[in-house]
DNA sequence: AGCACGCCGACT
DNA sequence: GTCGGCGTGCTC
């Protein structure tokens, strides 16, 4: 009687309705079923086949009336018992179904791999395949179904919508040569160039687009779900894995929700040719740290550390050191990265030091070779996995040292369903693994540090830079005084001054400009009229790749007008941060070189690294960039780095604000004078006396730290507090309105926690996306597991709510926004 | 969310 | 009489 039933997590389950479904599993499975195996099973009223995952195995259910698995998708288990656990810890922490939590921890080639696509075989034409169909009206009506979809389908698909007897018909057809599915197909070899697709609208949005779209675009609405999913892949590897031709990609990229480049083939990224700096001999500070961590590892027991390392001061020689020695205790490490393409020689490091026994995972990584360092670290092939957010869910089964560097960057907290934090599931990781957690920064988060300074982290520090070198003069430029003077652009005199110096010295500058959201706005040079999209409070903004306008959340676009509609004067199309300054700069030094790196000028090819590359080797005197020239390579030649406005970003209005400011000016300073020449570094600010910038300009974290957690302890902000935000969203703004107030007195009725606060409605950022409009009520509460069961509660209540139809609400926990 | 069932109006 | 509108309720 064993494993006579298998409880089910489904993909059609909402998060109202999500809990684990008792399926029988068929006599012929009982002895291949097991606990991690993907399961096609029927659901619902209609019986369509939906994919699910089986959680658990047991001999009886509650429920009477079962039905049976209809197929296994694995010959074995994709996830272990522990991932599993994971899965479900998942979905209670960031309100998320167990199924989105699995989908995330699995490689999105798992689930369009090939198996679950038919095409019609090669060398057989209409006519012949026709004729294998003998007149049999379910093939006849298949074979139009593939010839339909440009001559591939989805299996589930069509066994969805012709049943058992199209499946038995595929399967006659298939024996007949005509159809190939599974693994009969190969892979086709890949060309120089490739074309690349990415997504020019948010994730959020393609999801909500593919929803929308009728049965006849299933291609499309496959190929945006995957991109939503993974970012960009290769346009080729996108059919592939979806079954789409390339006429519906090609549609999606004129109706503006894609764009594609060509690019050059990247294979595996090698990091051969980049040299190995060898590990020195640890100094003083490193071998302590090294010592008390080793100890930690050696217990093998689960324990956390903060290592708060300045720049420089040699914390990747500390990792490679313990990685070595877990990788002698016979257990394996997992190493995370904030972004992976900025960190080349991190990655060259690791390499050289464990050669083939690393695998990586990243977003330039292909759906398939993601999919095949998933099987190597799966296989056991691999010690250490260095990777970004989704390097969390590496299936390593003997996990020793979990490595998180640069732990407070925003980029570990997921934007898309399920919002989790990597630091919050790698925490959980190292319990259940009986592991050693390891944050790392120069800049530790607030929370972080307050861990450490609190007892729950053991804490490292290492403040000497290990050369020994100085940290860069930094000069504040008062711009109060600079508008006061009649100086009213963006470059102060005193930036000016020192720009001129290093001009005369031949020497390296970078300017670096914070800009808020990736784009500028498209701003009327005369009148100042700016263009709305029509479904979206957003403005558009000047696409120089295809000239127009477009949505950046929705994807709308429109022609660009040669004139103002509103002013009649002829536009001109200036971004508002990096390229005004470059105009300036231009104007005050004319015939100057200058290199302009944002997200305009970034492209695939011409990578973040390229552009730094070129900026070395052609000695060009200016860089001007955003938030991308903070990080990366060391640039010897550098010696002057301004930031020509970090005001803005200390007043955005999220609490991180200050935090944000400070970590980015501190790196940012770092920057300059790398070399052997001694750095400077000018801060233009409104503000002169402002603490946070002082800190910064001082490179003063402790002071910065012990201000800031006196402000969140008086607020009652993170650590001492939970952040939980519920989002509601809905075509009638009215009725949005309503289900949030009335969400939000029923919150305060059954919240009963010591120094709770429930505040709100307040919109959204952007309030109105895709004419939805977006507002949140926000609960603050002492931490703990009852808000996250109130939140859940709430979302379940009011997403099954009749007289909030058409409203839909989700949750975040700390949300970044 | 998505699908069937059921209870009402418009049209063959 | 039946086709189809969408309100209601369930999903192993």
């Amino acid at each position: 009687m064993e494993n006579r039933v298998a409880r089910v997590a489904v993909s059609a389950a909402s998060f109202h309705i999500d809990k684990l479904y008792d399926y029988v599993v068929p006599q012929a499975m009982r002895d291949a079923a097991a606990p991690g195996m993907r399961v096609s099973v029927p659901f619902s009223k209609g019986n369509r086949h939906v994919e699910g995952i089986i959680m658990e195995m047991t001999e009886t259910s509650d429920y009477l009336k079962l039905k049976p698995i209809d197929a296994l998708l694995d010959e074995a288990p994709v996830l272990t018992e522990n991932q599993l656990k994971l899965a479900k810890w998942i979905k209670v922490r960031f309100f998320c179904t167990v199924f989105d939590a699995v989908k995330a921890m699995l490689p999105a080639g798992l689930w369009f791999r090939e198996e679950h696509i038919c095409s019609i075989a090669d060398g057989i034409d209409r006519e012949k395949a026709y004729a294998a169909a003998e007149g049999d009206p379910m093939a006849e009506s298949l074979l139009d179904c593939i010839y339909a979809g440009g001559g591939t389908a989805d299996l589930n698909a069509l066994r969805a919508s012709f049943g058992d007897k199209g499946s038995k018909a595929l399967k006659v057809l298939e024996q007949a040569g005509v159809i190939r599915s599974g693994l009969s197909g190969k892979r086709k070899a890949k060309d120089k160039m490739i074309s690349v697709a990415r997504l020019v609208i948010s994730a959020e949005e393609a999801v909500e687009i593919a929803e929308s779209k009728q049965r006849s675009a299933a291609q499309q609405s496959a190929v945006l779900k995957l991109l939503a999913e993974i970012g960009e892949a290769d346009a080729k590897e996108i059919c592939y894995f979806t079954g789409a031709s390339m006429q519906s990609v090609r549609a999606l990229e004129k109706r503006g929700y894609i764009e594609l480049e060509s690019r050059e083939v990247f294979r595996i990224p090698s990091y051969e040719g980049t040299e190995v700096t060898p590990i020195r001999e640890l100094n003083e500070q490193q071998s302590e740290a090294y010592e008390g961590l080793r100890e930690m590892l050696e217990e093998g027991k689960a324990s956390a550390a903060l290592l708060y390392g300045v720049t420089g001061s040699g914390k990747t020689a500390v990792y490679i050191k313990l990685i070595a020695r877990a990788i002698e205790l016979g257990r394996q490490a997992i190493v995370m990265v904030p972004e992976i393409a900025l960190t080349p020689q991190l990655m060259a490091t690791f390499r050289g030091h464990f050669g083939e026994r690393v695998a990586v995972l990243h977003s330039s990584l292909s759906i398939g070779e993601r999919y095949d360092e998933w099987k190597r670290i799966k296989s056991g092939l691999v010690d250490v996995v260095v990777g970004t957010r989704s390097a969390v869910f590496a299936p390593v089964e003997r996990l020793g040292l979990l490595i998180m560097d640069e732990e407070q960057e925003y980029t570990y907290k997921s934007e898309n369903n399920p919002r989790y934090h990597a630091r919050d599931v790698a925490k959980f990781l190292c319990v259940q693994e009986n592991a050693l957690l390891l944050l790392g920064s120069a800049t530790p988060s607030v929370e972080s540090m307050y861990g450490a300074v609190s007892g729950r982290y053991k804490l490292f520090r290492m403040d000497k830079r290990y050369n020994q070198k100085e940290l860069p003069g930094v000069i504040l430029a008062d711009m109060k005084a600079e508008l006061r003077s009649g100086n009213g652009g963006a470059l102060s005199s005193t930036l000016c001054a020192e720009l001129e110096k290093n001009f005369k010295a031949g020497e390296q500058s970078i300017l670096f400009i914070n800009r808020r959201g990736s784009s500028a706005a498209v701003t009327c040079t005369e009148c100042g009229n700016t263009f709305q999209c029509p479904s979206c409070s957003a403005n558009l903004t000047y696409h120089s790749a295809n000239n127009r306008l477009m949505c950046h959340y929705c994807g709308y676009s429109r022609t660009v007008d040669k004139d103002c509609p509103e002013c009649g004067s002829a536009l001109q199309f200036i971004g508002l941060g990096t390229q005004r300054v470059e105009g300036e700069l231009k104007l005050l030094y004319p015939g100057l070189e200058v290199m302009r790196m944002d997200t305009d000028t970034v492209t695939a090819s011409r990578t973040h690294e390229v552009m730094l590359a070129e900026f070395v080797k052609k000695k060009i005197p200016v860089l001007i960039g955003s938030q991308m020239v903070a990080k990366g390579l060391n640039l010897e030649n550098v010696t002057l780095v301004g930031v020509i406005s970090p005001d803005q970003m200390l007043w955005s209005g999220d609490y991180r604000a200050q935090e944000r400011t400070f970590n980015l000016i501190t790196q940012v300073v770092g920057r300059s004078g790398r070399g052997d020449k001694a750095g400077r570094a000018v801060i233009q600010t409104l503000t002169p006396d402002n603490e946070v910038i002082r800190f910064a300009a001082a490179q003063d974290y402790d002071s910065f730290y012990r201000g800031e957690i006196e402000l969140r302890k008086i607020l009652n902000l993170p650590p001492f507090a939970e952040l939980y935000s519920i989002m509601v969203s809905g075509m009638d703004e009215a009725r949005v309105l309503r289900c949030c107030s009335e969400m939000k007195e029923a919150l305060a009725k059954s919240v009963n926690m010591e120094g709770a606060q429930i505040l709100g409605p307040a919109s959204a950022h952007i309030l109105k996306v895709n004419n939805r409009y977006r507002y949140r009520v926000y609960l603050r509460c002492p931490p703990g597991k009852e808000a996250r069961a109130l939140i859940a509660a709430a979302i379940k209540r009011y997403s099954s709510d009749k007289r909030f139809k058409g409203v839909s609400v989700f949750g975040d926990i700390d949300p970044m926004d």
